[in-house]
DNA sequence: TTTTGTAAACCGAACGTTCATTCGGTCGAT
DNA sequence: ATCGACCGAATGAACGTTCGGTTTACAAAA
């Protein structure tokens, strides 16, 4: 491969452009997770960032598509997240709790993240294409539960529909905590893992 | 009682008042699920509901008490759809039935309600104060879970977080259905109401 | 090594638009 | 005659985006 694209750009140069990058990023994450969107002038993600409202649209052209690739790489991250130390030579029942317990950490210990994509699963500002774009990261999931429905583990149900409603149990139980109305034990953690693999196991 | 203060005005008047009123919060409804706050200007509520931009602000202070009434009124509307066709005579499992069917019934039905919901459970715009003041038309729920824990028909479980995670199971499975990815069958709804008893009920 | 060329990164004041809200006034009912 | 309902043009603030100019990074030329 001599191709000389293949290069990469000298370290300093690279790493300075993905910190003001990065710093526009992590600072509309915060903004907009604890203002909300048309609360959140770019005027503001320029100035906490630490940059010029003009750098902002070096980087991205439009304030809607920088939520849109924040969305991307919010979603990226949770992807990735999820799939750790899970392995194929574990039972099914420790890798889907595996699975369950990592978005779970992940949400918990990511407010800002797990924010967002409320606000934006609901919001006309990311579009449908963008949703579609992000499912990708996912698909390790669906694959997870397709294998489980096959092997006659699972219960003949569309393998979307449980990966939604455990995702929804997930989001739920998360919701309570980080509300704090509710003191949220590990019992109770327990309890729900225990409901989800109820709900889609064959009994 | 001889005091005049409750007595009723005249119907033809009221009437009127109420039309411009109600005609402002249906738009309202209508264009913010459709479009998004922020891209809802009073202007066009203003326009589609047939009424001048001032005449908006003689029936509601600012635009965010507008939406705070609203979704004060949506809350209060599902609250009341929720206990329809339920006794005491019948058995408990049958009352869970009906009280799941209700909502899943109401929501189904009434789409720009549900979106509405959605938006504004994580949005800023509703103050955590409007959320508490709402729930009040869901403690006939709570109350009637905090009996069947005390049946010994239920798990002990805190009342709250099983509403949540069946009030989450209901609206999950509305997503899909909405979104239009997934065929919903009658079978697949049975199998979710099942997975929510499954859930909360002592095996 | 030093100078020069140049293109990208960056700045922030200024622009044009849009919006929530106001207000002076009209209308209709009593 | 009075008062609340209602109107819609006007207001002023706030916002997303632009743009002319400055700085920085780096390599080719001297």
């Amino acid at each position: 491969m001599p191709n000389k694209r293949n290069t990469l750009p000298r370290d300093p140069q690279l790493q300075a452009v993905q910190d003001k990058r990065k710093a526009i990023l992590d600072t509309t994450l915060r903004l907009i997770t604890s203002q909300g969107y048309h609360a959140t002038p770019m005027s503001q993600i320029a100035r906490e960032a630490g940059v010029a409202a003009g750098t902002i649209y070096h980087y991205f052209p439009s304030k809607e598509d920088l939520m849109s690739q924040l969305y991307a790489e919010v979603k990226a991250r949770m992807g990735a997240a999820l799939a750790e130390d899970s392995s194929h030579e574990m039972s099914y029942k420790m890798r889907f709790w595996i699975f369950w317990r990592n978005m779970y950490n992940y949400l918990k210990h990511n407010e800002n993240d797990f924010w967002f994509l409320e606000l934006f699963a609901v919001s006309p500002i990311i579009k449908a294409e963008d949703v579609r774009a992000s499912a990708r990261h996912y698909q390790s999931v669906i694959d997870f539960l397709a294998f489980g429905i096959q092997k006659g583990i699972l219960r003949e149900m569309s393998p979307n529909l449980m990966a939604a409603l455990i995702d929804g149990q997930i989001k739920t139980i998360i919701r309570l905590e980080i509300a704090g109305h509710e003191t949220i034990t590990d019992k109770m953690i327990a309890d729900v893992i225990q409901g989800s693999w109820d709900m889609v196991r064959i009994n």
